[in-house]
DNA sequence: ATGACGGTAGCATACCGA
């Protein structure tokens, strides 16, 4: 059983790659990130026709967050408690995987740089510590839970020096500041599981490459896109991997998917 | 410090991203 994570940087422009990438993958569930589209322009026939449940949190132009899913859907939760936000970046749903209840969120965290022609504006990142810090009080409560839960998506987080090809040239940015670094460690610390580095100590693991210069042909990469897992979804899993072919087909986006396998239930 | 590249809105160019 596959669930995976892909920021598809606009859904609509992304559905040549999308839909050929979920033929050849066959992931169980996605969660989807950056789709760029409200309800009104969200491909759902073609993804149902895919053979895809769909749970939309939509925004126009900007972010939004989506699941998919081969097994019937039901939204938990659209936006993190406590935080008013105008923008459309967590999405909690409940299904049935290996005839087993599973819950899954698809999360966008802000990127929290300030834009170009203002450097010095600070609101962004605090933005983005203000949801941080939503979220990681949400993933305490959801901790709760005895069923296994997949917090997915585009983190914008540097967590460490090795999952950036240099991480000098970031040392001030918003993706590998100390207190966002600290926040992701925090949800660590509070008992979900890194589903990658688990199993993969030492690997780059990188799921995104810059559209400019040279950044795919030259491996300049990040790690910036986590499946985060509680106890029980960790004691089911048994691979992770980055699937680099989205971001090596026509037309991609500059993140790419990370897939997780599970068994079907936990070792005893 | 800036720009490269791509997506969206909307029709020129501004905003956003990481």
């Amino acid at each position: 059983m596959k669930i995976a994570t892909y920021n598809v940087n606009s859904v609509n422009a992304r559905m040549e790659n999308l839909t050929a990438w979920l033929k050849t993958a066959e992931p169980d569930a996605v969660l989807l990130q950056e789709i760029k589209c409200d309800d009104g322009n969200f491909p759902f026939f073609e993804l149902r026709a895919a053979g895809y449940e769909v749970k939309m949190l939509g925004q126009k132009s900007y972010n939004g967050v989506a699941v998919l899913c081969r097994k019937p859907l039901t939204v938990v939760r659209e936006g993190l408690p406590g935080l008013t936000d105008a923008n459309a970046r967590y999405l909690e749903v409940q299904t049935e995987l290996n005839g087993s209840p599973w819950r899954l969120a698809s999360v966008y965290l802000p990127n929290g740089n300030p834009p170009y022609n203002n450097p010095a504006d600070k609101s962004k990142l605090a933005y983005k510590l203000q949801w941080f810090d939503a979220f990681l009080a949400h993933a305490a409560e959801l901790q709760k839970l005895s069923v296994p839960v997949v917090l997915g998506g585009d983190f914008n987080v540097i967590l460490t020096p090795k999952d950036v090809y240099d991480s000098r040239p970031f040392v001030h940015d918003a993706l590998f500041l100390p207190e966002v670094r600290k926040r992701l460690r925090m949800l660590e610390y509070a008992g979900f599981y890194d589903a990658f580095r688990t199993l993969h100590p030492d690997e780059p693991g990188y799921t995104f490459w810059d559209y400019t210069g040279n950044a795919l042909a030259a491996d300049f990469g990040m790690r910036i896109d986590y499946l985060f897992l509680n106890a029980p979804a960790a004691d089911r899993l048994t691979a992770c991997a980055v699937d680099k072919s989205p971001r090596l087909d026509a037309k991609p986006s500059d993140h790419t998917a990370l897939v997780s396998e599970f068994a079907c239930s936990a070792p005893r």
